[in-house]
DNA sequence: TTCGTTTGTCTTGATGTCAAGATAAATGGC
DNA sequence: GCCATTTATCTTGACATCAAGACAAACGAA
């Protein structure tokens, strides 16, 4: 018995009228992301990186080769405004872990770069992170994960069709 | 083929020496958390409330009589931080959906007690977010939604475990 | 070519959150 | 009963985010 079921119980309770069986679904959903992000950011934390600054570097990285993309594709990548993006990219500007050059293509664009330094970092900081992730999943079984894993997935695209 | 199976591929390419697996459990989990949270809001905002205030006037009504509970409780139901729900409560205050009462057995503590406005909201806005946690999750099937939920719970149960 | 519209990014102001510490009451060993 | 410790809440300062709008370049229909 755990918090999300004495939430469940109390509203049987005191409104037995609503149906509120989809409660537990999202709530414990909301509840494992909310764990699994706290759980993440220390690890960031020890490269000097927050979720926000390792989402963009990470982004970088994995587009591989030459580790270049315009602040409208890693919006894309990180379900964010461009104001919130725009404050990302300044820190690590800051930083010097990425640098904005002028896009050759397009005057109002810029292309957003990782430094040296920004690469070695994110290469550094992802093995940790994945390492930590295995860490995460592991109290599941296989077979778990992998039933589990299916079904987000089918959620996922049932949802993004909605839209 | 959604964003996060690319994302998944893009780390293959890049970086085929890491096992990504876990990332697509973690990476659904994060965006469906995310996607709900955004569908949630605008049910929340036709009552004048968004999540931070919907969350403790629900607490507090699903609490039952008197609908009164301490900082602290509330605290525990919501994964915030004290200076968190001292701000959320002053909101509410001003708004005068809820008001600070002094605990008779704590002089270090206050009650957070509905008012009678506060009640009539959130009784009606709790009527709605249910409607919409339906409309939701009902593109999942029945028995889909079941293994899902379970396989949350079992997942939930063993990260608070850990701890 | 021209000019209105679209697109890509940045700016501004407000808000919600957190960490760390302040404050005041309650508790417990002596 | 006294005082150090613990507990409950609030304060402060910093920060990430968002919505709305500003700005400049690109586009496209006439």
């Amino acid at each position: 018995m755990n918090q999300v079921d004495r939430i469940l119980e109390q509203w049987g309770r005191v409104r037995p009228d609503l149906d509120v069986t989809p409660m537990g679904l999202t709530g414990r959903l909301k509840r494992i992301a909310r764990i699994l992000e706290r759980e993440m950011e220390p690890v960031f934390g020890a490269h000097g990186l927050n979720l926000a600054s390792f989402d963009v570097l990470a982004t970088l990285l994995r587009s591989g080769e030459p580790y270049r993309l315009s602040p409208g594709e890693l919006i894309e990548n990180s379900m964010v405004t461009s104001g919130t993006m725009t404050n990302r990219i300044d820190q690590l500007v800051k930083g010097g872990l990425v640098e904005r050059v002028p896009n050759p293509d397009d005057g109002r664009s810029v292309l957003i770069a990782l430094t040296k330094q920004g690469k070695r970092v994110i290469a550094r900081a992802i093995e940790d992170h994945v390492e930590n992730l295995h860490r995460l999943t592991e109290p599941l079984t296989d077979s778990e994960s992998e039933r589990l894993d299916r079904l987000l997935d089918r959620y996922l695209n049932l949802l993004e069709k909605t839209d």
